[in-house]
DNA sequence: CCCTCTATTTCGCCA
DNA sequence: TGGCGAAGTAGAGGG
C-alpha cells in the first residue's frame, strides 16, 4: 500500500524511483535546486522542498507556502531519473520544456497506491445557465430558449433566446460579478448578432457587475440583468 | 529537520498534527473522504489521498492524476484538528467556505521544516513589453513610448505611445497567440481613446493570432504587430 | 478592501 | 490538434 525510505543514498532511491514512476504516488523531500527552461525560465536554489510525481506523469515542486507549486511540469511529462548528479527530469515536447531538479541530500521518499475516488462539483456556471433553461422567466416574461452553446466566429455564445417581440437575446451568464471583460465577451457576440439577425439584444446575466463594467455595457447598448441562481431557489423553496 | 510518524492512531495523530501545523510543512497519507462547501460544493468518497498543509494555512488535497489538487483551501485558512470523528477542517471567511477531510486510516504523517529558497522567473509579458520600451522600433519606426501601464476605466493599457504622425497608438501585448479575447481587451481600450484623444491607434502585439481573432480585429479597425521577443534577441545577438 | 489582469495558468469540451 | 472559455481559478499590483 505504501512505503517509505529515510535517508537513502542515491543509489538506493535510484532504485525506488524506478521502480515507483508511473506507477505509484511519489513524494520526495529533499535539498534541491531547481532549472525551468521552455514557455518561461525559473531558477530555484538549494533548498529543502517537496516534490511530488504522480502516475500520470505530473511532476510539482512546493516550498512552505502558496496553494500554487513554485515549479511544476503538467501530466504527460516523461519523467527520467539521472545518476549523476542525481537528478529528476521531467521533459515534455510541445511545448518543448523541461524541468530539472538537482538533489543534494533526501530526507525521505515516500510511495504510495492510490485508487481515486468518486468526486462530484456543484454550483458552477453550467447550473446557472440550467437554471435559466428550466425556467427563461427568471430574465423575463415570454423569454423563449432558442439554443445552448451557440457557437459564433466570435465565440460561443451561453444562451440564445428571443423575446416576445420575436428580437433575438444573446446572453452572457457569469456566476460571480460581472467585469469588463464579461461585457466584452458578450460585445463580441452581439456585433457577430447584428449582422447575423439583424437588429438583437445583449444581455448580461450576473449576480452584480462592477461600476466600469455598468458604464461600458451602457455605452454598448448592451443590458444588464441582475440574479443571483442561489437566492432564487431558495425563494422557490420557500 | 523532519519526522515521520507511520500508521499512527488517532489520538498519535492528533498530537502529532497539533505540534506541527503552522509550524511545519505536513503531508498526511490516508483513506479520507473530504466535503468542501463555501463558492461551489463538492463531495469526494472514501479513497486514499495526500493531503499537504503548509505553514501559511493553505490545504492541499492529490488524487494520483492531474497538476491541480481534487480539493484545497487557499492560504490564511485556519485549520482545525477535531478527534471525533477525526477530521483536519479547513475554514475561511471571505469567502466563507470550509473543507472538511475525514480521517478514516491514516498511513503515514511527515512534517519538515523548510526553508524558502530563492527563486528567479523570467519570460513572462513584463519582459515582452520592457524589451519594446528599451526599443520601440521594434514595432515601428518613429514610435515613441508615453506610458506604460495606462489607466482607464476600461481596464489598464499595456503601453501607450505615439507614432510618427503624432497619432496616439494603445498597445496591448500577448506573449503567447492571441486570442478573441485579446483582441476585446484592446478594443475596449481603443473605445476610450478615441474619447480621450479623439483619432488613434489599436495595435495588438503578439507571435501570432488565430484566424478568428484575425478577422474581428479588422471588423473593428484594430492592427496586428507579429512580434516574437525570443526571435528578436537571438536576431540582436546573432 | 475592490478592480483589473497575467499565468510555465490548468482543464474540459468540441469541431 | 487547435480554438475557446470556465475556474471553488491563484496571485500580483495599484487605487
Amino acid at each position: 500500500m505504501f512505503s517509505i525510505l529515510q535517508e537513502p543514498d542515491f543509489s538506493q532511491a535510484y532504485q525506488f524511483l524506478s521502480n515507483s514512476i508511473y506507477n505509484r504516488l511519489i513524494t520526495v523531500f529533499a535539498d534541491c535546486d531547481i532549472i525551468y527552461e521552455g514557455r518561461a525560465s525559473s531558477i530555484a536554489t538549494l533548498a529543502p522542498r517537496l516534490i511530488i510525481i504522480k502516475l500520470d506523469g505530473s511532476l510539482i515542486v512546493h516550498e512552505n507556502v502558496k496553494r500554487e507549486p513554485l515549479n511544476w511540469q503538467p501530466p504527460g511529462t516523461k519523467i527520467l531519473i539521472i545518476k549523476e548528479p542525481f537528478t529528476i527530469l521531467g521533459i515534455r515536447r510541445k511545448p518543448k520544456e523541461e524541468l530539472r531538479i538537482r538533489l543534494h541530500n533526501i530526507y525521505y521518499i515516500t510511495s504510495a497506491l492510490v485508487k481515486d475516488g468518486e468526486f462530484k462539483l456543484e454550483g458552477d456556471e453550467i447550473d446557472f445557465v440550467n437554471a435559466v433553461i428550466k425556467n427563461p422567466n427568471l430574465i423575463e416574461n415570454g423569454l423563449k430558449i432558442i439554443q445552448r452553446e451557440y457557437r459564433t466566429p466570435y465565440g460561443i455564445v451561453d444562451l440564445l433566446g428571443e423575446d416576445s417581440n420575436g428580437i433575438k437575446v444573446i446572453m452572457e451568464f457569469k456566476r460571480r460579478r460581472a467585469s469588463l471583460q464579461a461585457v466584452s465577451q458578450l460585445h463580441r457576440y452581439v456585433i457577430y448578432g447584428h449582422k447575423q439577425f439583424g437588429k438583437c439584444r445583449g444581455l448580461l446575466v450576473a449576480p452584480s457587475i462592477t461600476e466600469n463594467a455598468l458604464n461600458l455595457l451602457r455605452n454598448l447598448n448592451l443590458e444588464f440583468k441582475q440574479l443571483n441562481i442561489k437566492a432564487k431557489i431558495t425563494q422557490f423553496v420557500s
